[in-house]
DNA sequence: TCAGTGATTAGG
DNA sequence: CTAATCACTGAG
């Protein structure tokens, strides 16, 4: 199935994210291509979402979000665990989509973890790369929307905005 | 329920 | 420089 390119990254990232359960994630490691359909995403905006690393302003480690949509943005947290986010919309619009789980791997630590995916992912373009890209499937599944996972500290409105997407009959966490 | 783990960030 | 925090996971 076709790559999806840079029109569908261009939305905002809670249409993004309710877009990107059903799709395929494939991933190249030595020459094979490993694919995944995601099952599991978050929306991250960063226009007020205190829930955003980018509602702080610019720094080094958010830089990536300032980017056009359908680059990663790859970062480093609790000691161990690498999170996946897409970044969406125009460039200096920070907002991204973080994936929290794919086909038999949920949770967000775990996607990298068992696709292989580091900071050296931190940057790519989804559009263009040669080792990881987004693929259409045609399946449209039923989702299931609630709060965001991990970010109380982030206060009212953001904590009960309803920006977590999952597939149905895939198991919630 | 809770420890592990280290980059990132704000503040002195 | 220091110390707090963290978009989590797995063992118990």
């Amino acid at each position: 199935m076709p790559r999806v390119d840079r029109t569908f990254f261009m939305e905002d990232a809670v249409t993004v994210a309710r877009r990107l359960p059903g799709m395929e994630m494939v991933v190249k490691s030595g020459d094979r291509a490993g694919r995944y359909m995601i099952t599991e995403t978050e929306a991250y905006l960063g226009d007020g979402d205190r829930a955003c690393h980018a509602s702080k302003g610019r720094t080094a480690r958010t830089e990536p979000m300032f980017l056009e949509g359908g680059h990663l943005y790859i970062y480093f947290v609790y000691g161990m665990h690498w999170m996946l986010n897409v970044v969406t919309g125009p460039a200096d619009h920070p907002e991204a989509v973080l994936i929290r789980g794919v086909s038999h791997f949920p949770g967000p630590g775990r996607v990298t973890r068992c696709l292989g995916i580091d900071s050296s992912f931190n940057r790519e373009d989804l559009t263009l790369s040669d080792r990881i890209w987004i693929e259409e499937t045609g399946f449209s599944p039923e989702l299931v929307a609630g709060p965001r996972v991990g970010i109380a500290y982030a206060g009212e409105p953001w904590v009960s905005k309803p920006w977590r997407f999952v597939i149905r009959n895939e198991k919630e966490k």
